[in-house]
DNA sequence: TATTGTTATACTCTATAACTATA
DNA sequence: TATAGTTATAGAGTATAACAATA
């Protein structure tokens, strides 16, 4: 239980693959139980702070422009977003959630058990701890994990 | 940077997706250098400790057996591992992987660079502290994350 | 000319159901 | 009967290339 055993950098590797591999299952499942996609509630996810250009979903979730067109026509069909040409550059196709769409991504999230359970298993101190550690590593998995 | 200002749990989960977003970007760009992809490698990985069942394999990934026939196939095809009738068990087979498969999944595993850099960026204690914390976390994630 | 979004195409991953060969 | 693996099918995500509309 305590780390007095030195783990390796293979250990916390395998570890991080572990929570990674659960919180994805965990999220999609989620997502599922809305009649969503892990892909679709990812993009929905995207849109909950604003609208955004086809474009820069794409760049977003680090994929093809191409294959947003798909995603965002089922989620059309399904009443979570509308399309809206953008007035200042008619290229341009803004897309926007529904109130159905940003209730149903804030219910999914707020489902997220699994990870929320794991993370109940952390005392107060240890959980600002714990954000403390994932700051410092988020801004090289984030740069590096962009390529 | 230190975390006095509280953190909630909202923000833990942010940036854990992130951290898992950013691993499995990650993972998936290390094995398309090695001309694989991200489920062919994980389940390679699944491998390097040793020969596994169909049926084994599927339950480690979490999803149907015969999404597995169609991975093996492609990986055999490859020349990462080949198929063997159990002696004891007629019915089963057990997926092997071959020196090129041990050698290739083990080339992925040592890119994931974007997670070593993460990592590094942690001194020594704090690593030990993370898997501290991480360990506690799993039996949740992992349990939870089956269903 | 360059950019935005779409379409067409091909491949992979996924679940479901039906099938075979073993047990 | 039950289990291991396969096949057939359909839907979804992915990259590439070619295209129309707009800048």
């Amino acid at each position: 239980m305590s780390a007095s055993t030195a783990p390796t950098r293979a250990d916390l590797l395998a570890l991080l693959a572990v929570i990674t591999t659960a919180q994805w299952q965990d999220f999609g499942a989620a997502a599922a139980r809305h009649g969503l996609t892990a892909m679709q509630a990812k993009v929905l996810s995207q849109l909950d702070n604003g609208p955004l250009p086809m474009r820069a979903i794409a760049e977003r979730l680090v994929c093809d422009a191409s294959n947003i067109t798909g995603i965002v026509d089922r989620l059309e069909s399904h009443g979570f977003v509308h399309r809206e040409v953008s007035p200042s550059d008619r290229r341009v196709k803004n897309v926007v959630t529904t109130d159905s769409g940003r209730d149903t991504i804030r219910r999914v999230r707020a489902e997220m058990r699994a990870t929320h359970g794991a993370l109940d298993a952390l005392g107060e101190a240890e959980r600002a701890s714990l954000y403390d550690m994932l700051d410092r590593m988020r801004p090289i998995m984030e740069s590096r994990g962009q390529l």
